[in-house]
DNA sequence: CGGTATCCCATTTGATACTG
DNA sequence: CAGTATCAAATGGGATACCG
C-alpha cells in the first residue's frame, strides 16, 4: 500500500518521475536555469511556502541535480565571518552537470507549454542567446531532410538495458504490429 | 490551504505541471506514444491500479491530450453492435494533436533519463525511425555552428504575454546581472 | 536572511471488490 | 475487458511560528 517506489523501476523515465513527477520540482529547476541560487530567490519567485521549498530543494540535491554549497567564501571580498553584516545567506544552490543537462528537456517542455498551455498573448518568457541574441527554443526531432518525427513514425525496440522478459514482450508486440501493417519494415 | 491552482498561474510551464506534475501522467503518455490504446494495455504495461489509471486517463482527456473514443465502429467492419463478439473494449484512448505534440518533450526527457537515471546497461528502450531505421533521440538546442546551448548561455526576457509587473522584475534582474558581470565574480 | 519545526488538510495512490 | 466504488495510508502542500 505504500507508494510504489519509482526509483526502483527499470524504465529510466519512470525513475525520473520519482524526482520530477511532482508539481514543484520542474519549476524550481526553471528558477535555477533562470539564475536563481539562493533560497529566498526561489521562494520569492515561485511564491512557494518555505517548508515545501526546503523539501523540494533537498530532493533535487539528493537526486544530484543541485549542489548545496556553503557560501561566504564564494569569490572575493569577505572571508566568511559576516554572519549578519551583508552578503547574506548560508548556502547557494547550484546546478550540477546533471541538473544543467536537464535544460534541453526543460526547453522542450517550455516549447510545448508555450504552444498549448498559454492563453492568447503568447509566451510569458522568451529565451535568447546571450551571444547572438537569437531566440532559443527546443529543436524538434526530425529526419535529416527536415520532416518532423512524431510518435507514429517511430518503432520501439528493446535497448541494451532491456531484460529478457521485456525482449519477449517486444517480440510479441512486433509480431502484432506486422500483422496489423502490411509488412514494410525499415529494419 | 487548498493547493495552489497551477492552471491559474501565468507561466505556461507551471500550468503544464497541473497535468504532468504527477508521477503517472507522463508514463501514461509514454505508453500512448508506444502504441497503447486500450485501458487494459495501459494497465498491464504500467502495473498501475485501475482506479488510478482511470483517474489519470480522465485527467489527460480533460486536458485535451487524449481522446476517448467509443470503439466498435472505428474504421470498417462492424457497425457497433458487437458488445462481446470480438474487438473487445468500449473505448480507445487516442492521442490528440496536443498529445502528439508532446512527443518531442517526451523524447528530451527520455534522453536525459537514459543518460542520468539508468544503471549501467544502458537504455531499456530504443526508438528508431520506421522508415530509415535510424535511432531517434531528442536533438539538443545549439547554435547554428553546432555549439550546444546551456542555461548559462541564455538570457531571459519578458515575452509578449508578460505582465507589466513581470517586465519590471525583469528590468531589475537585468540591472543586477550587469552589475554582477561587470565585477566578474566567477560565478 | 535562510531555513527548520509544527499542525492540518487535500490529493494521490493503492488494494480490492464489484458491475455491465 | 473496461472500468467504477470504496476504504485506508502516505505524501504533498500550505500557513505560520520560530531559531541561528
Amino acid at each position: 500500500m505504500a507508494r510504489t517506489d519509482f526509483t526502483r523501476m527499470r524504465c529510466p523515465v519512470a525513475r525520473s518521475m520519482a524526482v520530477l513527477g511532482e508539481r514543484w520540482a520542474i519549476l524550481v529547476l526553471r528558477e535555477a536555469f533562470y539564475g536563481a541560487k539562493r533560497f529566498e530567490e526561489f521562494e520569492r519567485n515561485l511564491g512557494i511556502a518555505p517548508n515545501i521549498l526546503s523539501a523540494r530543494l533537498r530532493s533535487l540535491v539528493e537526486h544530484g541535480m543541485l549542489d548545496r554549497v556553503p557560501v561566504g567564501g564564494g569569490g572575493r571580498g569577505a572571508a566568511e565571518g559576516e554572519g549578519s553584516g551583508r552578503g547574506g545567506g548560508r548556502h547557494e544552490y547550484r546546478l550540477t552537470e546533471k541538473g544543467r543537462d536537464f535544460f534541453p528537456a526543460y526547453l522542450a517542455l517550455k516549447r510545448w507549454s508555450d504552444r498549448w498551455m498559454t492563453d492568447a498573448a503568447g509566451p510569458v518568457v522568451v529565451l535568447v542567446d546571450r551571444e547572438t541574441g537569437a531566440e532559443v527554443t527546443a529543436p524538434v526531432p526530425s529526419r535529416p531532410d527536415g520532416t518532423p518525427l512524431g510518435p507514429e513514425d517511430v518503432r520501439v525496440l528493446p535497448g541494451p538495458g532491456a531484460s529478457p522478459a521485456m525482449r519477449r514482450r517486444f517480440l510479441l508486440l512486433a509480431a502484432d504490429a506486422e500483422l496489423g501493417e502490411a509488412m514494410d519494415d525499415g529494419r
